[in-house]
DNA sequence: TCTGGGGTCCTAGGACCC
DNA sequence: TCTGGGGTCCTAGGACCC
């Protein structure tokens, strides 16, 4: 019984380094969307102070410029693409791989007991980085939550961290805060500081498990039996999205309804790629616009949902589907930051029903199948529907993106 | 005065994750 | 001036059914 959990480094920073090799040593912070806030930082730029979640980043600028940090926009068309390269080669080291997010794996090891896990770890931090230039932590052990916390041990030695025999996990968890156990949020932290319990160890050995199940519900009872070393989370094949959304901050106050329109085609275009991209359908679809919170102002929340009579994929439809709940939501005279669109009630393609009574003919499979092969091969938005404008005065900034440097030939590193 | 019993399905909201 | 985005799971409670 063994499970493996290997991590990137500060993944974003670890991506825009492989092509800035410059930037080696040097503090690094990623912002999100919009320029807006820190959301990935480099060991150095943790070493000086930053790593706060969504630190804005307007406030940071004079720590930034006095201790010359490297700030990038974030370009997730390079973290997607480093991410599967990764992940691909992760595969040599496991029958049973699963991809929890774009910088994190399980590797079922069951049966590699007879290896010396800690070598096997150091071979593939070794391999990775020679292949990808993307450093790693391994940490491996008994079950999903055990190796969470491996993992995270791994970082303060030397990349690799394995425990297996009751007397290392229990001296792990004696030094292991509560909060920072995987599941383990701050919510659930603090009633368990009620209970008196601070550190892993505390809670593994708490006999009151039906208090448990009642404070924390069905999953912190789960990550308790982890702890112990149950296995109560098993290796999950990647499923379809059950929702799939696309929603963004615009880069200023927006009051026209033809920019928000453009914005919402935008959004539902989007996400009726993914959609098609995973071979499903969808019932329905929420969309919202919303005023600036930060400010003091008058605010207004829009939102409002659609049904579909069938499951769909077809951009139009959806498009017009979202324009349609715009109307209904839309107040004229706000300053609107922020919108998105969210389809539901997802299922696969192959289950779709068709409606007896509104038999639609109008979904155009082939037509946004085209339009996918299209956009696939000669990039991006190549075609697109006129709904989602060409402006796009509510584009978002991003003044320090770099290069698509693996998946865009005009854009390939230059040496 | 007193008001059954046993279900299912759906949704909103909380909590958590990266 | 400026404040991210995209997900999952669980539970309680309402609506409804026989």
């Amino acid at each position: 019984m063994t499970i493996g959990l290997v991590d990137c480094n500060s993944f974003y920073c670890s991506c825009e380094r492989v092509f800035k090799p410059e930037t080696r040593g040097r503090p690094i912070i990623v912002l999100s969307n919009n320029d807006g806030c820190a959301i990935a930082f480099s060991r150095e730029a943790k070493a000086i102070g930053f790593g706060q979640m969504c630190e804005p980043f307007f406030e940071t600028e004079e720590r930034i410029k006095k201790h010359k940090v490297v700030v990038f926009s974030s370009n997730y068309t390079l973290y997607d693409d480093m991410s599967k390269r990764v992940m691909t080669l992760l595969k040599n080291y496991t029958p049973e791989l699963e991809v929890y997010s774009v910088d994190e794996a399980f590797l079922s090891l069951d049966g590699y007991d007879h290896f010396d896990l800690v070598e096997y770890g150091k071979k593939i931090r070794k391999d990775i980085l020679k292949i990808t230039g993307i450093p790693v932590g391994v940490g491996i052990s008994k079950t999903k939550v055990l190796s969470k916390i491996a993992n995270k041990l791994s970082k303060k030695s030397k990349g690799v961290w394995v425990m297996n025999t009751d007397k290392e996990i229990d001296e792990a968890l004696k030094n292991y805060p509560v909060r920072d156990i995987w599941g383990i949020g701050s919510a659930s932290a603090r009633k368990l500081n009620l209970l008196g319990i601070t550190t892993a160890y505390e809670f593994k050995m708490y006999k009151n498990e039906n208090l448990i199940q009642k404070m924390l519900t069905k999953t912190g009872r789960e990550v308790q039996e982890e702890l112990r070393g149950v296995r109560c989370l098993e290796m999950e094949e990647v499923e379809a999205k059950v929702n799939i959304a696309n929603t963004r901050s615009f880069g200023k106050d927006t009051y026209s309804k033809r920019e928000l329109q453009e914005a919402i085609a935008t959004f539902a275009t989007k996400c009726a790629e993914k959609l098609r991209y995973q071979d499903s359908v969808c019932y329905g679809l929420s969309v919202f616009v919303h005023t600036n919170a930060f400010k003091e102002i008058e605010q207004y929340y829009g939102s409002g949902s659609f049904v579909f009579g069938s499951g769909t994929s077809d951009t139009i439809k959806i498009i017009k589907a979202a324009w349609h709940v715009l109307d209904q939501i839309y107040r004229p005279g706000f300053g609107y930051k922020k919108g998105g669109v969210i389809l539901n009630h997802i299922v696969s393609k192959n289950e779709n029903q068709l409606n007896l009574f509104n038999q639609d003919p109008s979904d155009n499979e082939k037509l946004s199948n085209v339009i996918d092969l299209i956009n696939n091969r000669y990039g991006p938005r190549t075609i697109k529907s006129a709904a989602c404008g060409i402006n796009h005065a509510w584009k978002l900034r991003a003044d320090y993106i770099t290069k698509r440097y693996t998946t865009n030939w005009n854009e390939i590193l230059t040496v």
